[in-house]
RNA sequence: GGCCCUUUGGCGGAAUUGGCAGACGCAACGGAUUCAAAAUCCGUCGCCCCUAAAGCGUGUGGGUUCGAGUCCCACAAGGGCCACCA
């Protein structure tokens, strides 16, 4: 080996990290320099290191980032520990070691591996989330969320104290739930929140009403809600969280109870967060999954009223209406209570024959017949001991109870039984259905178990309505007197209009998106920012006042209830205020919160004075945010939704200066395991011999025989800590066997990386054997960024002679005795050419982030000084020197060490301008084109660049292979695409 | 079940965006060097075929076009996300 990577590549990191080769300057240093914000998601340091997925995107962003340095770009490229978290919590319980000092082991080992592969991070700007004087900015940003409201009408978060002074002008009323109503002396206003009705005047309510009113207004608010508690890990989980009604991480049961939290009113941002995703440069995949997730459905919502069995005026007027319709019918006496469904189809309103209602639902008790109560009451009370899991378990067998009451469809008055069933949820909607069995999957599964009445009202376009379908799909409307033949989309508008001149109904948009449960009954969080007095009603601890450190706490278990652990530490709970004693909020905030904000912490980490310098803010963030974001697909919709979310928040309250955090964004695929190859005993038993298998795979015998499990083996090499035999592999027409015995059949397959199933590669062990330069090389060269791709170690031969060769072309081989010779002769004119090519490519494939070619390029090169090389030739020094720059962002280690002997010393080439090409060497002045006759290559032909057609046809027609195709036929057409090819189209 | 994506040699993947399919790397095969090996170098390498010509060839079937890996329709296989969201 000529090259002896090791201490070179440990030179060089030494080199970066002391003379701050990558240090971002602020806006002030930078002068005329344009700015470049390149992000890696930041890592959650786990102890079991880094992973081969993570140097992926770290070398893409890291190659993309030192091209633009050499393009003159201040460049702005950090790294820092997303620390909080469950496992270091876990694994702190498990060994009775602080979490603090398993975080800080892990973010020095992490540190160090990143560095192993020379990275090009500005370390001055490291962050980690659980340094106090981090997340004391996470805890302001809390603050600025808990003091402010959302403004329907503006569509913006605005500062609590606007709201105060509203209500204390009486622009605004308060409902008798605590909601807050437009006075309805102005016109012009809407509501903010509730129904109208009995309002009070702001200086009537008690102060400890108007704490409650205020405290269901703010951003960050507390609810009692269902959440799901996890016994395993003692603490509850946000839906996310859960899967399969299981906890994520330990796969432990979660169960639904109610409990006071914190939430976050993402909510009221659904519109924007989805409109605003048409400014982003994000694969349109995820911007689908962040759509699909926030669930933007429009419909209307439609009243129901009820009928308790007596007469109670069938078809009468709504009794109470919502917004601003129907201002005369305010003041009347509420009569009959209403039952108000959301639906997406109010054009089949018609065939709504029963509804159905969650078995939470508030108007069960009133609708229920007393021959019915003891039938309902039992299936409430079996639906509430249900987990999520548990409902979801079947979801094609409905159950349900009929209430024994009936409410009236308000588009014919007919009455319509009421039931209750829990495939109707309580959080989505109103928690309430009209149930139109012939147009919705899930009510004609209802109907046909219960036997209720089925109406179709829906005909397909294109043919007549079948007996005993269900129709789910858009079409005409029949037996339905007001919109008969209308199309869904007409018929729609239509029932919705009507309804709302009636007063029944009115258009609306719903969202699956829910509220952001915010709490966690966790030690190793954020502290909240918060005091509770004895009601239970909250208060802000002072800016001044942060950070609120976690207490040190020797004991930090949970304490088997849903009370958290922070509730044990007795000397930082309590604390008086004004003669008054509060108690700390005791609840610690989710992973997420110190991720939704690290990369505008970057901006400014060491500042004391703000979260960010809003001049600073302004020079990183401009153009819409950090210019590239990559990381991996997990985070396509929770890190990603709420980091936009909190970003808006500190938009509207005129923190930072763009609507978005992140104006470009790309995930890079998924490195699976090095592939498995099985192999199959076939039906005449022949035996598989050991030398081909070292595993035998008992628990999948297939319908073969026996499944045997082997891994190829490359080169000898180790693989998983076992030394396997060779196995050779071929196609044949019988598909794939093994060489040594091809009876023996082969299934190939690989799988994502993981401990249980050994196929971790450890990066450690990469840089160790073959060098950082070869590790990063080889992982961009595997395929495009984005693709999910298998490992092989086997292929790492490849960039491994690579780097080799260049060393041993460029400097020589001190093995053999062989110096190379680098002279300053002139370029040979086609190897300059290739030179000019290549630069312009490299660039064009660095900055659409394409690195396997732009190494292809690189390749290519080298072969061509590797031929000089075997010729015994010399090197010519331009030509070395800016290959060496070339190569600087993908193999930046060898690339210096190069760099330094060429130029005998001096400076880094880190910032050494980008090589420029000759437009004038990226033209031929003779051209190859291809002959086609009827589309088939046929020939070729050499001609002038600047050739006109006629010309070049002429040269075709009697092209070497073109005139046999042509001879004696008719030449129907002849097609020249310049500079492209030359085709004839005969008879 | 819904939405989205992918499919090119033995393998990973290229293809200037509708213009010479298979760049570059791995593996394999033949040779040189070597006492031998490693390393290195030279050559072959989609299928069919003794070879050549011809033919076939980008998951399958159809279409548009002078020309399709690329665009359109249908289907199949694999993967991802969501999943009783009215």
């Amino acid at each position: 080996m000529p090259y002896n990577f090791t201490p070179i590549e440990k030179k060089w990191q030494r080199y970066w990290l002391e003379h701050k080769s990558f240090r971002a300057l602020d806006p002030a240093e930078a002068g005329e320099m344009k700015k470049a914000y390149v992000l890696d998601m930041f890592p959650y340091p786990s102890g079991s290191g880094l992973h081969v997925g993570h140097p992926e995107g770290y070398t893409a962003t890291d190659i993309y980032s030192r091209y633009l340095r050499m393009k003159g770009f201040n460049v702005l490229h950090p790294m820092g520990w997303d620390a909080f978290g469950l496992p270091a919590e876990q694994y702190a319980i498990k060994t009775n070691t602080h979490p603090r000092e398993t975080t800080e082991t892990n973010i020095a080992n992490f540190r160090r591996q990143i560095q192993m592969l020379g990275l090009s991070y500005d370390w001055d700007r490291e962050v980690d989330t659980t340094d106090p004087e981090y997340y004391r900015w996470t805890q302001w940003i809390f603050l600025q969320l808990y003091n402010s409201y959302f403004d329907p009408t503006q569509r913006r978060a605005m500062p609590i104290g606007h709201l105060v002074n509203e209500l204390q002008n009486d622009n605004y009323k308060v409902g008798p739930d605590g909601s807050i109503v437009l006075n309805q002396t102005q016109e012009g206003l809407e509501v903010i929140a509730g129904e109208v009705g009995l309002e009070r005047r702001w200086s009537e309510l008690s102060v400890e009403e108007q704490r409650g009113v205020l405290g269901g207004q703010r951003l960050a608010y507390t609810d009692e809600v269902a959440v799901n508690w996890c016994g395993g890990l003692g603490t509850v989980l946000s839906n996310e969280e859960v899967i399969d009604g299981k906890s994520e991480v330990g796969g432990y049961p979660v169960e639904r109870r109610p409990m006071r939290q914190w939430m976050l009113r993402i909510t009221a941002y659904a519109d924007r967060l989805v409109e605003d995703l048409d400014l982003l440069q994000w694969p349109e995949s995820l911007k689908e999954m962040q759509r699909n997730w926030i669930g933007r459905s429009t419909g209307a919502e439609v009243d129901f009223e009820v009928e308790t069995g007596g007469d109670r005026g069938k078809g009468t007027e709504a009794q109470r209406h919502r917004g601003t319709e129907g201002e005369d019918r305010g003041g009347e006496e509420g009569g009959g209570e209403m039952i108000t469904v959301f639906t997406t189809r109010p054009d089949t309103l018609y065939g709504a024959t029963f509804m159905v209602l969650a078995p939470e639902h508030g108007l069960v008790g009133t609708l229920t017949t007393e021959g019915q109560r003891v039938a309902v009451e039992a299936y409430r009370a079996a639906a509430a001991g249900k987990s999520e899991r548990d409902r979801m378990v079947d979801a094609k067998t409905k159950s349900g109870v009929f209430t024994g009451g009936y409410a009236v469809n308000p588009i014919n008055g007919e009455k319509v039984p009421v039931w209750i069933a829990d495939y109707v949820l309580m959080g989505y909607g109103t928690g309430a259905i009209m149930a139109v069995p012939a147009h919705d999957e899930r009510d004609f599964a209802f109907a046909k178990q219960y036997g209720l009445k089925i109406v179709t009202v829906v005909k397909p376009a294109d043919r007549e309505a079948k007996e005993d379908e269900c129709f789910a799909d858009e079409g005409v409307a029949i037996n339905s007197p007001m919109i008969e033949g209308l199309a869904t989309a007409e018929a729609k508008a239509k029932v919705i209009e009507t309804l709302e001149r009636e007063g029944t109904g009115k258009r609306r948009i719903q969202y699956k998106l829910r509220d952001w449960l915010f709490s966690r009954q966790r030690y190793w969080g954020e502290p909240f920012p918060i005091l509770l007095d004895s009601a239970g009603n909250s208060y802000a601890i002072g800016e001044e006042e942060l950070p609120l450190r976690l207490p040190e706490m020797a004991d930090f278990k949970p304490t088997g209830t849903p009370e958290p652990p922070l509730s044990k530490a007795e000397d930082w709970l309590k604390v008086r205020r004004d003669g008054e004693t509060f108690t700390r909020e005791t609840n610690t905030m989710p992973q997420w919160a110190g991720s939704c904000w690290y990369y505008l912490r970057y901006i400014d980490p060491k500042n004391t004075e703000r979260f960010v310098d809003p001049e600073k803010e302004k020079y990183w963030m401009g153009g819409g945010g950090v210019d590239l974001y990559v990381g991996g697909v997990e985070h396509a919709v929770l890190h990603l939704l709420y980091a936009r979310f909190w970003h808006k928040v500190l938009f509207d309250l005129g923190h930072v200066s763009s609507p978005e955090p992140f104006a470009k964004l790309v995930n890079q695929g998924l490195i699976l395991g090095e592939m498995e190859y099985h192999f199959f005993e076939d039906e005449r038993g022949q035996a598989v011999s050991a030398a081909e298998v070292t595993d035998v795979d008992e628990e999948n015998s297939p319908e073969f025989g026996i499944r045997l499990f082997a891994t190829h083996k490359p080169t000898g090499r180790k693989i998983f800590g076992k030394r396997l035999e060779e196995v050779l592999v071929e196609k044949t027409k019988e598909g794939f066997v093994t060489r040594a015995n091809p009876a023996i059949r082969v299934d190939a397959r690989s799988f994502k990386m993981s401990k249980s199933r050994g196929n971790v590669v450890n990066p450690d062990d990469i840089v160790a054997d073959y060098g950082a330069d070869v590790l990063r090389l080889y992982e961009m060269y595997m395929g495009p960024l984005e693709a999910t791709k298998p490992w092989a170690t086997r292929d790492i031969t490849g960039m491994h002679r690579f780097i080799q060769g260049v060393y041993r072309n460029l400097v020589g081989d001190e093995e053999e005795n062989r110096v190379a010779k680098i002279a300053d002769v002139a370029t040979p004119d086609a190897l300059d050419r290739q030179l000019h090519r290549a630069i312009k490519k490299v660039a064009e494939d660095i900055e659409g982030l394409r690195f396997n070619v732009a190494i292809a390029e690189l390749i290519k090169l080298n072969n061509e000084l590797g031929r000089l090389t075997n010729d015994g030739k010399e090197i010519p020094r331009d030509f070395a020197r800016t290959f060496t720059l070339l190569l600087a962002p993908f193999a930046p280690h060898l690339a210096e060490e190069l760099w330094e002997r060429l130029e005998g010393g001096g400076p880094s080439l880190a910032r050494h301008a980008w090589p420029e090409f000759d437009a004038a060497k990226l033209v031929d002045s003779m051209l190859e084109l291809p002959v086609q006759v009827n589309g088939k290559l046929r020939g070729k032909v050499t001609v002038a660049a600047d050739a006109g057609e006629a010309e070049v046809l002429l040269a075709a027609r009697t092209a070497e292979g073109v005139p046999a195709w042509i001879e004696g036929k008719e030449v129907k057409k002849a097609l020249y695409v310049p500079k492209k090819l030359v085709n004839f189209v005969v008879g």
